[in-house]
DNA sequence: ATCCGGCTAAGGGTATTCCCGTACCGGAAA
DNA sequence: TTTCCGGTACGGGAATACCCTTAGCCGGAT
């Protein structure tokens, strides 16, 4: 490649958008041509300009940062997606990587990790930050939500969060409320839980609400 | 004042470290001359070391962002402290500032306003980011958690989200399990709930956890 | 002093959840 | 093909949650 990288950054946090400008303008090879804070506007921008590397978090209110991902590769097939997270657990990332993403670098890293992320995925590798090397070689045994649960369980799920009861999910779906038991029952096997407290904090913490 | 400013930045995410870092660096007044990416070791770099200003991040996992912040002004009651937040809402701001914050800033605001923050501080004032600013004129109506809730309905909200059924946090606290009804009914009432999967959600989404 | 809020407790009833077993169907694997 | 498993479906019954009311005690506030 020859010339700087041409870098964007998509974050919706303005800080953390001006911190990593800053940071990697610092650094000889970068040049960052365009940020957006939130993803609706990314897009945008990315109809109108060609960038190397995509920096994005991947935690933004309004657009799932896996559409986004998806979406930005649809504009520009040859982009570079580095993934920037909070979360290291499992489905997130793979869910990340599945969507398009060449790279993951977690907030915890430093800028180091950062700037060795974008010369490797311009070079068309992939880069994972250290914990998230040993989480993905871990949640391999643990199948994904959507291997794990069927989309009826799924769905009946979002129902309960939703503080649906038994008999109001039964409505819903036009099944039998001992139906829905048993569904329920299914569920709290697969998810290790026992309670609609349990479920619930579960489907929090895997965003299936 | 005289001489630069000194700074100590706590934040669990690295990156977000590095480039605040970069970002005051290029400033001319200020001098970082702490970091820490934990809470548990701020407040050991605290014992030790004097800062004008603490800007420090209030969502960090092991200690909650406020206990930080009131540990911290223990330490020394001088000092100055912004806290950064990505979140607006109004009992976590509320919080921040009941347990000693001077400024709020939140992550979505640009390293201009940062900046002015940090001048602000200094000076013995207060800057909050404009958003806040509004939240906090509409959040006077809403009394926080700990003005929300007794301490006994905490305690009984924390067993629920535990899973404990009635009869089991009725044996945890050695009362009867009718007294724990007139608690969860209570608790309904001043959350705006009805339901245990209701009241988890919003359990988590206060950290009453 | 009176009122209010918090903690405790109880009775009586309805709704919902949770657990047991059973059963049919279709697809995947042996 | 036969076997097996997951998704679907239903019933009975025990456990738990939810609702409404009443009530005593205490401490802080008006």
């Amino acid at each position: 490649m020859t010339g700087p990288i041409k870098i964007m950054i998509v974050d919706d946090h303005q800080l953390m958008i001006d911190g990593m400008m800053e940071l990697l303008s610092n650094q000889g090879n970068h040049q960052i041509i365009a940020t957006a804070n939130s993803a609706k506007r990314g897009l945008e921008v990315l109809k109108n300009t060609t960038v190397d590397v995509l920096i994005s978090d991947v935690n933004m209110p309004e657009m799932k940062g896996t559409d986004f991902i998806t979406a930005a590769k649809k504009l520009n097939v040859d982009i570079k997606i580095i993934a920037v997270s909070m979360h290291s657990e499992g489905h997130i990332v793979k869910d990340v990587l599945k969507a398009g993403a060449d790279s993951y670098v977690l907030k915890h890293s430093t800028q180091n990790e950062l700037i060795e992320a974008i010369q490797k995925t311009v070079d068309g590798e992939t880069f994972v930050s250290a914990a998230i090397t040993k989480m993905l070689v871990d949640s391999v045994k643990y199948p994904s939500i959507e291997e794990l649960l069927s989309e009826r369980e799924r769905e009946i799920i979002s129902l309960i969060v939703k503080e649906y009861t038994g008999r109001q999910i039964a409505e819903e779906l036009f099944i039998s409320e001992k139906t829905v038991e048993t569904h329920k029952r299914n569920i709290f096997r697969k998810t290790n839980t026992t309670t609609l407290v349990g479920l619930t904090k579960f489907a929090i913490a895997h965003q299936l609400t």
